[in-house]
Order: structure tokens, then sequence, then C-alpha cells
DNA sequence: AATGTTATTGAGCAGATGATCTTTAAAAGC
DNA sequence: GCTTTTAAAGATCATCTGCTCAATAACATT
């Protein structure tokens, strides 16, 4: 009858829910939902709250993570990982295909990833704390993508004027500015984020005369 | 020999330092300090770091003001109080400058009071918060600043697509975000900041054909 | 079913934290 | 110079917070 589901799965109660989960599972457990909780309500969240949002004692946190600070990391790692795929510099840089739909490509799909609240609160939060992996992946995304994006529009340009680095921030940064919009300031969601994407990147493009077939 | 120049004026020392301001004088001195060390620590911040900071009791703090959040409330008045000029609704919608001038105008003025550490980092940490001052402030923006601005572009638009707000808002988020590089992320602040924002202005104006002279 | 392993609990500590209240002393009035 | 007023200090409280550790009980092995 439960060989499966298991446990009484008295719900809601505190306590009887479960026990004993596999280390490396209860650790990831408690990792997701400081993400989720930190993400919330900052990273000054206390570690009882956690606990309880866990259905867990608070000190079961400390028997994964020997300080705060070490969970703290721990979220920043499953946060920030993965968060730059490391193909995109390949295809940014891909002459054969039209700047402009690179530029769509990438902001598509990196738009899918950040506009993600946990990922956005976490962000600032960890970038207001002066954390180091915070300006670290600041530098990295502008060496690894505007950088490259800069070569791309210096090669492409029309204009006299030639492309700065701080135009294609400032292309980056209006774009990211949605998700700050909806995440951070929790203003309503725009009806078609892609859409304003790209006319972000027309307006940037026609600026150095850039047509959409190059 | 010390008629203005009272106190012994045993600086670095703690406690001798001076005593007994005029209430509303202290109150003040509270509060311009507390902006400064919210602004870098965060709202979580302790009273008796502050305190120390102010060289003066933890108590006394609360002297003047019965909780904490009561002195963060009189944070947030103080740094968002003339944040956004009553007078510019009229100035951006005077016709007989041309569109550029007046954003040029506008940007100029009101990125002068926003790219400033103080006012950004209370802003970000007070909208991850979710205090209604943010909330009520982005939305008197909107409505006072950005609404108007897109019938503006409207008037002038020569494109057969209309401007929308997202495109005021992407104008301005890609303004704003100058300042979180420089002030949330603490990235170097750019070279001229006052030409990145005449480049947005011009992207801007030259995706609905608008020309300078208008 | 009995046993051993160890994930989890429960109780508790030391220091921090917002807030209170009594005491002290700086300045104003006389 | 003495008194009065009240700003500021000092002591202290109740609670919170990160963290520790011994006791317990869930699961695997036999």
């Amino acid at each position: 009858m439960d060989g499966q589901t298991e446990r009484p799965a008295r719900d809601g109660e505190d306590g009887a829910t479960r026990r004993r989960l596999p280390p490396a599972e209860r650790r990831q457990q408690i990792v997701d939902e400081a993400v989720r909780f930190f993400a919330e309500v900052g990273l000054e969240g206390k570690t009882r709250e956690l606990a309880r949002r866990l259905g867990v004692t608070q000190s079961l946190i400390f028997n994964y993570f020997a300080t705060k600070d070490e969970l703290i990391d721990a979220v920043y790692e499953k946060v920030y990982i993965g968060r730059l795929s490391p193909a995109w510099p390949e295809r940014l840089t891909d002459r054969s295909v039209p700047l402009r739909d690179r530029l769509l490509a990438f902001y598509s799909e990196y738009s899918a990833l950040i506009f993600e609240r946990e990922w956005m609160r976490i962000f600032m939060f960890s970038g207001l704390a002066g954390a180091s992996l915070n300006r670290r992946y600041l530098e990295h995304l502008g060496d690894v993508i505007l950088l490259p994006l800069l070569a791309e529009t210096e090669a492409l340009a029309q204009t006299d004027a030639p492309p700065k680095m701080e135009d294609v921030w400032n292309l980056h940064g209006g774009i990211v500015y949605i998700g700050i919009r909806q995440h951070i300031y929790r203003m309503p969601k725009p009806a078609k984020p892609q859409e304003e994407i790209a006319r972000a990147i027309d307006k940037y493009l026609l600026y150095f005369g850039i047509d959409s077939e190059n």
C-alpha cells in the first residue's frame, strides 16, 4: 500500500512529514529553499525562518553548512553557475549570421535565464553587499560578451563616430532594466518582453547604421 | 579664547566631542548620518553602529525616534523628497524647445540628482524591501515624466510603428543603468556620463526619426 | 527481530539587538 | 552663583541569532 508513497504524508503539520534523507539530497534541498528564501527576504534572512520553511530544525542546517556564510556561498554558487554559457562568445562572433540575429538570439536566451525573480534579486542583494562573485560575474560579462559585441559592432558600423563600450553597456542596461522593473521593483511585466528586446536591439543597430541583413 | 569654538574639540576620542545640541539639530544630524550609514550597509544596519559613527550613545537615537522603523522612514523621506522636481512635467512638454534639448536638459539634471551613491543604494534597498514609497515614486515617475515623454515622442515620430511606453522605459533604464553600475555594482564611472546620456537620447530619437531641430 | 550507523532533533549558550528607564550634567534663566 | 530644565549617558531587559552538542530514532544490514 505504501511501497513508493512512504510516510503518512501528514502535510501541514510540522515535524511528521519525513526524515533522514540521504545527505546529498538534504543538502540540495536546503540550498534550493535557501535560494528562494534569501531571494525573497534578503541575505539577512534568519536561519530559523529558513528551517521552518524546510520543515526541519534550525540546527540541521548547521549540520550541512558550518556557518551561515557558507550556506550563502552555496546559494551564490547555485544561482550564478551556468548563467553565462561558454558557447555564447563564439556564437556572438559568428559573422556568417547577421549581427541582428545574433543579438536577438543571445538576448532571447539570456533574458530567459536572467528574467527570473530568484536570480535577479540575489544578484542585486549580492551586488549591494559587494560580493566578489558579483564583481567577477560583471567583469566576465564585459570581457566575454560585451567586448566581443563591441568588436562586431565596430566591424559593421557605418557611422564616423565609432561605437564605444558605453554603447554596448547602454544596450545591455536597457534590456536588463526590464527585469529589474519586474523583479526588483515588482512592476508589471511588459506584455511582450521579446518584442521590447528586439526594439532595443534595433535602436542600437540603427544608431550605427547597421542593416538587418549584415 | 573659546567664544565660538566651544568644547575642547578633542576629536577622535569618543564621548568628549560635544553634547546637548538643540533637538531639531540633533535629529537632523542623526538622519543625515543614518542616510549615509544605511546606504552603505543596508537597512539592517545596527543602531549601535550608527550611534558609534555619530559619536553618541545608542539610546540617544531612541530619544528621537520611537522605533528603528521610524528612523528608516525619516531616512526614506529625506532621500526621496525633492528628487522629482514639479517643474519638469511642464518643461518636458514645452514644444517651443526641440525635444532633444528637453530630453538633454531633463536627463542632465535628473542624472545629477540620482547618480549619487546614497540615493541609488537606498532606492535599491527600499525597492528590494518592497517599500511603498518606492512603488509610489516609480508610479509617479511614470505618470509625470515618462508618460508625457511618450506623448511628446508620438507628436514628433516619423515612423509608422508608434512609440510605446516600453520605449520610454528603455531609454530611461539605459540611462539609469549607468548609475546602477557605478553605485550598486561599484564599477568604474564612465569618463563622460553626460555624453553617454546624449548618445542614449540620440539613439531613441533616431529610432523614431525625430530630427534634433524638432 | 536485533543491531549498528548516523541523520535529525532538542536543549541550550554567548553574544548581539531593539528598546526602556533611571541617572547625570550641560546649558538657559534668574 | 544658584536653580531649573532637559539632552545625553549608562545600565539593563527581553528577545533574537548563529552555532554547539549530547540524545534520539530512522533506516540498512544481518
